[in-house]
DNA sequence: TCTGGGGTCCTAGGACCC
DNA sequence: TCTGGGGTCCTAGGACCC
């Protein structure tokens, strides 16, 4: 048996939780940069906010229902994860943590165990420990497991969060429940499709023969069939090292010229190597990309990037900064109105050992020197030590109108509690 | 005025090898 | 007139997830 744990409108219940006043009330959270709806509490959703929503398209609707607008605040969240995922390990060893939000279990051997009973007391341990309510989903392969969560969540009275399909009758019943576009796997794109065919529910689509779910879904699309089917064909997967690493940011405005853009890639390119060097590893190659915006029809788009090979494999900061610097030269254009960059670090190799180069290498020295950063930058906060290529003093700074405090992770905005 | 960020896997087709 | 067969690797693009 697999489970399924999941949080309850994850992000909007973390906000909740060191703010009971909000308890009952409708909250959203937003993206970065305050831009859209990322989280929605379930009174929020029965107002119909839409998810992904433009905040500022919403304005109206979340004042006039007094509903409490949040900017993310990834560092309570995270660390709220961190908390939930750490009670769940005591349950099972074997464990995927599949998102900030949710984790697969794995119960094989546990036969002679009561799961729902054990899912009801996961629940009431995380939330008594963290404040987090979770629904739990069990059954026999992940993708049931999900729809079991599903079933668990949208009946909560019924089920007390907790579901468990173990027979044929009630994964028949659930598939035929379950709309084929809330299937874990299955798109817009393919529920497009499949709505087109006349396919409405997961049922429907079990019936479909293998050989048009694998010319139109691949063999992606097979293997979700199989475990629709009750056929095991998803393990639990091992944490592995990030085979890629993003920093993409959108501008507060418009950038037009070239040392502009410089230091918001030489940003980027810190803070990848930041996470490279914490996963112990080291790039081979990295892409620079930069675009207009492209929600403004009327401006002259432009929209390139480039795939950087780097003579050796690194994870030194001003290393990469002045690789992804002349990344940025070689494909930047002037006249444009820029929106947004990323930096993506790629073909990541482990830092011991790998192959190093005849001619070239990567500067012997950066590694004491990165250590010494990453150590300084830990203790004291990040961004303590910057290259002298990054704004020093910060001016791109991000929309946060509505930032809560880190109640977990910062000393200086712990909660106060006034005792009588 | 204002529209997020970070990942994974698979396939087809081209270039290349013997 | 007639032009093999079997591979690998790489890339771009498309699909999906949270």
């Amino acid at each position: 048996m697999f489970g399924l744990v999941d949080c309850n409108n994850f992000y909007a219940s973390c906000e909740r939780v060191f703010r009971p006043d909000l308890n009952g009330k409708p909250i959203v959270v937003l993206s970065n940069n305050d831009g859209c709806v990322i989280a929605r509490s379930n009174e929020a959703k029965k107002l119909g906010v839409p998810m992904g929503a433009p905040a500022f398209k919403h304005r109206e609707l979340f004042e006039k229902n007094d509903i409490k607008v949040f900017s993310s605040n990834f560092a309570l969240y995270g660390d709220m994860s961190n908390r939930v995922m750490s009670i769940l390990s005591t349950y099972t060893p074997k464990m995927e943590i599949y998102s900030i939000d949710e984790a697969f279990l794995n119960f094989d051997g546990f036969e002679l165990f009561d799961l729902p009973m054990m899912g009801l007391e996961m629940r009431e341990k995380i939330l008594k420990g963290t404040g987090i309510p979770v629904s739990v989903g069990f059954a026999s392969t992940k993708a049931l497991a999900k729809i079991a969560n599903c079933v668990a969540k949208k009946f909560p009275e019924r089920t007390g969060g907790v579901y468990l399909i173990d027979t044929d009758e009630k994964r028949l019943k659930a598939l035929k429940w379950l709309k084929v576009e809330d299937v874990w796997g299955i798109g817009r794109q393919h529920a497009k499709k499949l709505a087109y065919l006349g396919i409405r529910t997961a049922f429907d689509f079990v019936q479909l023969p293998d050989s048009w779910v694998k010319n139109n879904m691949s063999v992606v699309g097979l293997r979700l069939k199989r475990e629709l089917e009750g056929e095991r064909t998803l393990e639990l997967e091992d944490i592995k090292q990030k085979q890629s690493i993003a920093t993409t940011r959108s501008f507060d405005k418009m950038y037009t010229t070239l040392p502009e853009l410089n230091e918001r890639v030489v940003t980027f390119a810190v803070t990848g190597a930041e996470k490279l060097r914490q996963q112990k590893c080291c790039c081979n190659a990295l892409m620079v990309f930069i675009h207009t915006n492209y929600f403004k029809d009327d401006l002259a788009q432009c929209n390139r990037n480039i795939v950087l090979k780097l003579p050796y494999p690194t994870n030194s900061s001003s290393e990469l900064a002045k690789f992804a610097k002349e990344a940025l030269a070689q494909i930047f254009l002037k006249g444009y109105s820029y929106k947004k960059a990323g930096v993506i670090l790629l073909d990541i190799i482990p830092e011991m050992p790998h192959q190093l180069n005849i001619f070239e290498n990567s500067n012997p020295k950066h590694k004491a020197l990165m250590k010494a950063i990453d150590r300084i930058n830990g203790d004291f906060g990040s961004h303590k030590v910057i290259l002298a290529a990054q704004d020093p003093a910060r001016r791109w700074k991000m929309k946060q109108e509505n930032y809560s405090p880190r109640y977990t992770t910062k000393l200086d905005e712990i909660i106060t509690i006034k005792c009588e």
